[in-house]
DNA sequence: TATCCACGGGAAATACAGGGAG
DNA sequence: CTCCCTGTATTTCCCGTGGATA
């Protein structure tokens, strides 16, 4: 390997599809998941499992280094991914799955046929199957979990909702007796021994502080995957700067395009009565809640009632784009 | 102490989406 | 595919509350 001066040694275990070869701070989530899957391994059924918790929380990783692991222990079974968001009707899922045990297998036909030859072809070479349904809430229907489930297929359902499957009809939830297992988001120590780690593998020895590692963590309030990106990005913005160290403003630059990146993110979910709300308040820095309602009534084309403008306020607080000060009356709003 | 007025709970009205019939 | 109905989510209206102010 060339010196070349570089930082990152090895881009890829930034990247999202990267499966650490240890799981920290998962300790018993991976025992349960490993209770229900390891059946597996001595050819029995696999426990149906429900993840849930917020984004950059390790479900989805959790899952893909079980099933690497598993498959490295048992020729006969077969793990299938896949994400809902991208595949969330009946049919796309079922040629997903057909595909995934046999890929020449014609797709112009309905979901039901799909999945009988799915299942049949499952019976012939004799595989154990786990299917992961990931964004499981954007599964357009939900029935299909039923088939798999009496058919003997393992099911792993993910989802950022834990009341993801309260619609599901009571019947068929039942029938799959899912074990829950909850993933609460990473406390900041959390965060700096998963960034340690992938310093450690990607990055030049030295390359980083341990106390600028925490810096990003704090900022990530949580999430895994935003840390691990804002990293990343102060790793590139030093070796732009033809550095091979990465300073404090190289990261406090990453972290403030995480943030600003975060913020466009929420904003672009929101109406623009809401956005209009957000700017205002951004443009003052901090502006009382009377003087904020009389600006936004003069600009917005159609401006909402007054309890519904205190209504948006709350949800801006919630979702930490502005802070409120003041408790009962004479409430300020600030940029966060 | 009397009055003021933004806040927030809740009911009513309205907008919207999803499902079924034709 | 369109239209209509129904259930759900959002918005508006109304009002009691309690700290601030005079």
């Amino acid at each position: 390997m060339v010196d070349d001066g570089g930082i990152i040694i090895k881009e890829e275990v930034f990247e999202e599809a990267y499966i650490p070869s240890r799981m920290l701070h998962r300790e018993g989530q991976i025992r349960e998941v490993a209770r229900c899957l390891e059946p597996v391994v001595e050819g029995r059924r696999a426990l149906n499992l429900f993840l849930y918790g917020p984004p950059g929380t390790g479900k989805t990783t959790l899952v893909k280094y079980m099933f690497d692991d598993l498959s490295s222990r048992s020729m006969k079974f077969k793990p299938i991914y896949i994400n809902c968001w991208e595949r969330n009707s009946k049919h796309a899922v079922a040629s997903a799955l057909l595909s995934s045990v046999d890929p020449l297998a014609p797709l112009k036909r309905t979901p039901a046929e799909l999945l009988e030859d799915f299942l049949g072809s499952v019976e012939r070479k004799e595989y154990n199957v786990v299917v992961c349904l990931d964004e499981v809430d954007r599964m357009e229907d939900k029935d299909m979990l039923y088939d798999l489930s009496r058919a003997g297929i393992g099911l792993v359902l993910v989802s950022n909702d834990p009341y993801a499957l309260v619609d599901l009809d009571p019947r068929i939830k039942s029938s799959l007796f899912l074990n829950f297992v909850e993933f609460p988001k990473y406390r900041p120590d959390e965060l700096v021994d998963i960034l340690k780690d992938r310093a450690e593998i990607g990055l030049r020895p030295g390359a980083i502080e341990p106390h600028l590692l925490r810096v990003i963590a704090v900022s990530a309030e949580g999430d895994a995957r935003v840390a691990i990106a804002t990293l990343r990005n102060a790793a590139k913005l030093a070796e732009s700067r033809g550095a091979s160290k990465i300073e404090k403003d190289d990261v406090m630059q990453s972290v403030k395009a995480a943030r600003k990146l975060k913020v466009q993110q929420i904003l672009s979910t929101l109406n623009e009565e809401m956005r209009l709300l957000y700017s205002i308040v951004e443009e003052h820095g901090e502006i009382s809640s009377a003087e904020l309602y009389q600006i936004y009534r003069e600009r917005s084309k159609k401006p909402v009632a007054e309890r519904t403008y205190r209504n948006y306020m709350d949800r801006l607080v919630e979702l930490k784009l502005v802070k409120a000060e003041g408790d009962v009356r004479w409430r300020r709003y600030k940029v966060v």
